[in-house]
DNA sequence: CACGATTGTCAG
DNA sequence: CATCGCTGACAATCGTG
């Protein structure tokens, strides 16, 4: 036993005393204690089946630490309430052997309003790690976390206030030194893509990444909040309304001394090589535009003129956009649709044939600019009024800024003259759709194309060649635009905004700041990424399917630095994607399967500029199916078999061993020597590592045998094995020898290969159903099993059966073959089970419960 | 050709 | 001091059998 196990045995022993909890409360299975029988052996079976991943003690552990969180909270109230919450924000880790105790530290801590972390498991959610000494491998592995002494907790707690950390720190190297003087100097704003909060402070000022959330957020809130959706041959009034130059209004807004209709203003975070999230008309007369880094927008300026630089205001906008939607809402003329486009843009629709007056368009323009500006204190709204989308849009381009432009599409193509003259006001790329990529591809077709116009005399009855050009939906669209009208992929916001607006994917990406040395550090941000992008999937109830890794590589010409700092310079962007047999939400899986893609992909660890991750396959974890799983449960569920328990991790079987003890559980069939791995030189090898490392040793030697037996080929295996499970299935209907006979006739086949075979049979036919003639034959065997009294074997087929059926209800729960297979179990092979109950007793002495 | 995987494009 | 180059949808293209 190592040194870190005994010594949380002796404390929670240590704990129970001074608290004077009772033994039993105190017991390490204490988690288990509280869970129904029901939940205890489904807990043990996912356990189970997921440690031949070698990946489930983490869960188990993260379970715990939940647990022991709620105490400390409870801790908190009790005692902290009166106190100061001098370790707000601190997580923090207690290593080894401490003075005082670790039971004393964890007290004040908590009291104190700091977070205790009891297992290191959660590293990056660590911020400070306490500890007296500290072995080489730990240094080693703490070399970039706050590790400081005791004395930093004890007197803070004498002063009521955090002191720094550096006064108290560990020193004994120089990383550690630099961390120490970097975070002097700097406070806390270094950025360094190892720092376990790097992805937290990078999405707090990142403003991509709020655009993004926030369009997702009201995307989602469209979708629970109700509309009035148009049929095709509706006439419609589209307001497209659109603030001016939003970021920069607000920020100027906040910012007294600049006046936003005399100064250049862009808002930015740095000074040369930053991206201008917005600027001011202004500005934009000097030919600055978003998305300019700065030293090119200064560069534009006329001597003498200065640029106003000001932050974001991420909290300000956030609030004027709520306003915003407000107003929309609650405006007198009741809209049949409100479209988030973004945080500061919506179509608004009136369906006009269900009104008996025709609107005024004109007012309601003029009404919600003024409405709007009123209520948000100064921020002006263009609003583009048409028939389609498109042409909304595009009068849009012409009110901005601080204007309204009505022009329906009827209105347009009456006069092909106004027509042209209309479209000869607009570049190629103000029509949606068309950006930098289309334009080149069209100037490559013609050089000089800058109008609309031009691009219309251009193409106007040339289909194929524009589609040759960019390709055949593009083609198409654009000419549909050039008429007015709206394409079929656009108007579906108008006509099915449920599909329009419905979450397809989840996904995450960085491509900022992303250095790293070693995998390992790579492995851990994965990690941090995987559990953020996991909890959204869990949040919104989904589980995902199918998973894809996209990394940056620097090019190999590229500059080990770009000019913009920490930023991802010249890349090459590789992916690939995995599916997962069963779609699941569970970090464990996710995060391993990322890990191991990663190293697929081959990107030098020093190389890597960027990380994406998407949850591409979304299936929703339904009500239905919840139901559907219960219904499966099968009535021998108060018993376990052994092979769950004995693949459980070894350092929780105590646990569940003590816990099934107490509840009269019993496990079914005798402990099989364990002859597979004993002996082999990963055993031993293994043994002989402490806990910490050796954690870390199976992991990457899961990782790499997953490599070397590439997903591709298991797909193949896979494949090849469905097919001929498939094959057999139908050369049975056509009368040759079936699946089964091999089983009926061989008596010497093993039990094993048996289950292989049943299991290939139910997959290959989860969807039409197994063959009548071959259930019969399976029942057949069944029977025999019956008759020679090995009924524990057909206990577990059919637990085998069972457990496939659960497994693979998300997915097929609705199929034929699954309900087909459902309803053989429980009318063929638990009445079967039933009938021998008595025997099955007598033989193995076991206290099992057939009810159904 | 049909497919799935990968890469590209756009928007805000 | 830098700086915070996201994210989701769909289209195009590539590779495979």
């Amino acid at each position: 036993m190592d040194d870190d196990k005994l010594l949380e045995i002796l404390e929670s022993s240590q704990e129970a005393e001074v608290r004077g909890r009772s033994d039993d409360e105190r017991d390490p299975a204490e988690t288990l204690g509280q869970l129904s029988d029901d939940a205890l052996i489904e807990y043990m079976t996912n356990l189970s089946q997921g440690a031949k991943k070698d990946f489930t003690r983490e869960e188990y552990f993260r379970d715990k630490e939940v647990k022991q969180r709620e105490r400390d909270e409870a801790t908190r109230a009790e005692l902290g309430e009166k106190r100061v919450p001098i370790f707000a924000g601190c997580t923090i880790y207690i290593n080894g052997y401490t003075k005082p105790g670790r039971l004393q530290l964890h007290e004040m801590i908590v009291t104190y309003g700091g977070k205790f972390q009891h297992y290191l498991l959660a590293k990056k959610k660590v911020t400070h790690i306490v500890a007296t000494n500290l072995p080489l491998k730990k240094r080693l592995e703490f070399r970039n976390y706050k590790v400081v002494k005791p004395e930093w907790i004890i007197e803070s707690i004498e002063q009521q206030k955090l002191l720094p950390w550096q006064d108290y720190a560990l020193l004994w190297d120089q990383e550690q030194r630099n961390l120490q003087l970097n975070s002097t100097i700097h406070s806390n704003s270094t950025i360094d893509c190892k720092d376990p909060n790097f992805l937290k402070t990078f999405f707090e000022n990142s403003r991509l990444h709020h655009l993004s959330n926030w369009k997702a957020d009201l995307r989602s809130r469209f979708l629970s909040d109700g509309f009035n959706k148009p049929s095709r041959g509706d006439t419609l009034s589209i307001f497209h309304i659109d603030f001016d130059c939003f970021f920069a209004t607000v920020a100027a807004l906040s910012c007294k001394s600049c006046d936003i209709d005399r100064v250049p203003i862009v808002v930015c975070h740095g000074s040369k090589s930053s991206d201008i999230a917005s600027c001011n008309y202004v500005a934009r007369k000097y030919g600055i535009r978003n998305g300019m880094w700065v030293s090119r927008a200064k560069s534009l300026l006329p001597a003498g003129v200065e640029l106003v630089s000001l932050p974001y205001n991420f909290k300000e906008i956030e609030e004027k956009s709520k306003i915003f939607y407000n107003v929309l809402k609650n405006y007198r003329i009741k809209f049949d649709l409100i479209l988030p486009i973004s945080i500061d843009e919506a179509v608004c629709v009136v369906i006009n044939n269900h009104i008996p007056h025709p609107i005024d368009c004109d007012e309601i323009c003029r009404e919600l600019r003024s409405e709007i500006w009123k209520n948000t204190g100064g921020c002006t709204v263009s609003i583009g009024c048409s028939n389609t989308l498109v042409l909304a849009r595009l009068n849009l381009k012409i009110a901005k800024p601080n204007g309204y432009y009505i022009l329906t599409q009827e209105k347009m193509v009456e006069n092909e003259a106004d027509w042209d003259s209309y479209l000869g006001q607009f570049q190629i790329d103000d029509l949606p759709g068309i950006g930098y990529s289309i334009v080149s591809k069209l100037r490559s077709v013609r050089a000089h194309l800058n109008t609309l116009l031009q691009l219309k005399q251009c193409f106007y009855n040339s289909l194929p060649l524009l589609q040759k050009c960019v390709g055949k939906k593009t083609g198409t669209k654009i000419l549909m635009s050039l008429e007015g009208k709206d394409d079929e992929e656009t108007s579906r916001m108008i006509f099915e905004p449920e599909s329009f607006f419905a979450r397809k994917s989840l996904s995450i990406e960085i491509n900022w700041g992303i250095r790293f040395d070693t995998v390992q550090e790579i492995d851990n941000f994965i990690d941090t990424c995987a559990e953020y992008l996991v909890q959204k999937l869990q949040e919104m109830n989904r589980k995902t399917s199918q998973i894809t890794l996209k990394v940056l590589r620097r090019c190999a010409n590229a500059p080990i630095e770009p000019e913009k700092y920490l930023g991802c310079g010249e890349c090459d962007a590789l992916s690939h994607n995995c599916r997962l047999g069963i779609p699941t939400s569970e970090l464990g899986v996710i995060a391993t399967e990322l890990k191991s893609t990663f190293r697929l992909l081959g990107c030098p660890s020093k190389d890597l500029r960027g990380v994406s991750i998407q949850f591409n396959k979304l299936v929703e974890v339904s009500y239905d199916q919840n139901e559907n799983q219960q219904r499966l449960k099968l009535p021998f569920q108060k018993t376990l078999n052994f092979d769950v328990f004995d693949n459980l991790p070894n350092d929780v079987k105590h646990d569940f061993s003590k816990e099934l003890k107490r509840r009269n559980i019993v496990l079914t069939s005798s402990p099989r020597p364990k002859a597979t791995y004993a002996g082999t030189y990963e055993e031993k090898f293994m043994e002989e590592l402490p806990t910490q490392i050796r954690n870390e040793v199976k992991n990457d030697l899961r990782i790499n045998r997953k490599i070397r037996k590439t997903k591709v080929d298991e797909l193949r295996e896979q494949n090849q094995r469905r097919k001929e499970s498939i094959k057999n299935v139908r050369a049975h209907l056509l009368g040759h020898e079936s699946l089964f006979e091999p089983i009926k006739f061989q008596k010497e086949a093993r039990f094993k290969d048996i289950c292989k075979i049943v299991m290939e049979w139910f997959d290959a036919t989860l969807i039409e159903g197994p063959h009548e003639k071959d259930l019969l034959l399976f029942e057949n065997y069944l029977d025999r099993l019956s008759d020679s009294n090995r009924v524990p074997l057909i206990l577990r087929i059919s637990k085998l059966i069972s457990v496939r059926l659960n497994l693979k209800s998300n997915q097929y729960g609705q199929e034929v073959g699954f309900q087909e297979w459902e309803q053989f179990l429980l009318r063929n092979v638990i009445p079967k089970l039933n009938k021998n109950k008595h025997t099955f007793q007598t033989v193995r002495k076991l206290d099992i419960d057939f009810d159904i």
